[in-house]
DNA sequence: TCAAAAGTGTTACAGATACACCCATGT
DNA sequence: ACATGGGTGTATCTGTAACACTTTTGA
């Protein structure tokens, strides 16, 4: 018998976090699908199922999202991994979780996705999740706030062209405090990792702002110099 | 046939980046163990084994430290998963990867511990390994240097009293970097996580120092009044 | 003309950096 | 007495925080 087999093995999921941000809102939301079959049939979870052999993880976190979101090409960074021994009522099973983080077009943020049964949540108001999963979601939700301070991954909850203000919101919501006006913008353009796109903001009912991107390119050349983006 | 099967499963196993701070050295050292059983026997490898069912993710990783390395009561934390389809040679294997911080007793430095085959390696002068284990550890080398900045885990490397000069050493080696000593003092004294233990240096030849100790319990104040640690 | 958000500079303070000498102890 | 590391203070610089008004635009 191969070493290998010696023990018995647990079986392994990934599970997703899935952040979005709806600018309407003071706070960021969770993408959650209802569960169909037991344990917890008709629970809200996270996104997520069984690594297949021969599959990444990485990779069966994006299957998972396409297959129970219709989530494609969003930002996606390893969490953690969880094991537990009776997370599962089932059996032993490890999860390893990751945080993705997406960019909602206007149709998206009210009513579910074309998976069957998901819909998005304000963070602060979950429903009881299945699992360990409301934990998951706590560890994820901080790591994000840690790690929104010292790399520009916010930008990915944003459209690819913003205004400051936008900005500056999204960054109030995921930070939980306000920041001031004059000195976020002094900050974040002595950075120098955005980029004037020349245009402004069309169909507001008042002076139009300027609109950004994010300069990846710029940003890198930043990094290599030793710069660290900070909020 | 239940759910969980419906798939073939990896393997899980844990593997552990031990590092160790010798105070003559100018760098941090590494625990490899020698494999003894194809794939890659006869190669250095992390300590780590396959994961039990019923046993957590934590569990199996100090106890494959306690029967490979003869290590017990580390600072142990999860690092990463990693879960490339082809990173073992046999079948598909995920492993968690953990980070082990110890306190070297001057009979552990040099020779094995008690497991039959392990040894310490400088950093920078590693053999090769079996498996990704040097991208794991890695990994490892660059969480512990941003981790080191901010989280008062440096302490784990040193014995339990000791002076500001073998601390001031310890950033440097971890950190990469020379530091002054007089701001060192300063930053560190100021922080107020150290303790005075009224003790100094015995057997020395030159004036004896102050043995101070990490005050966890005033950190621990400190933390919850919003402070954080920074080097 | 009003409402709503865009845009803009200066001052004060705190923390970080740079820097060199005397002291205590054992050999 | 000398070699070895222990221990200390100040001046400058840099970045952060606090703070209020004018401008543009569409309704």
């Amino acid at each position: 018998m191969p070493y290998t087999y010696e023990f018995a093995r647990p079986a392994l999921t990934v599970d997703c976090v899935v952040f979005a941000h709806d600018p309407g809102e003071g706070e960021l939301r969770l993408l959650l699908v209802r569960r169909a079959l037991p344990p917890f049939a008709g629970a809200w979870a996270l996104p997520g199922g069984f690594v297949r052999v021969g599959e990444s993880l990485d990779a069966a976190a994006r299957r998972e999202l396409v297959e129970e979101a219709g989530l494609d090409k969003v930002y996606l960074e390893q969490l953690y991994s969880f094991g537990e021994p009776h997370r599962d009522p089932r059996e032993h099973v490890v999860t390893v979780a990751y945080y993705a983080l997406v960019r909602l077009g206007a149709e998206e943020v009210h009513g579910a996705t074309d998976a069957s049964d998901a819909a998005w949540f304000a963070l602060s108001d979950l429903p009881p999740l299945a699992f360990d999963h409301q934990r998951i979601v706590d560890v994820a939700e901080r790591r994000l706030r840690a790690k929104v301070r010292y790399e520009p991954i916010g930008f990915e909850l944003l459209p690819p062209t913003f205004t400051l203000s936008q900005l500056q919101r999204l960054y109030e919501v995921i930070l939980g405090q306000e920041l001031d006006k004059r000195n976020f913008r002094k900050k974040i353009l002595a950075s120098e990792v955005l980029a004037d796109t020349g245009d402004v903001q069309k169909d507001v009912a008042h002076r139009a702002a300027r609109l950004y991107r994010f300069d990846e390119r710029a940003y890198r050349r930043l990094q290599k110099r030793g710069f660290h983006f900070e909020v």
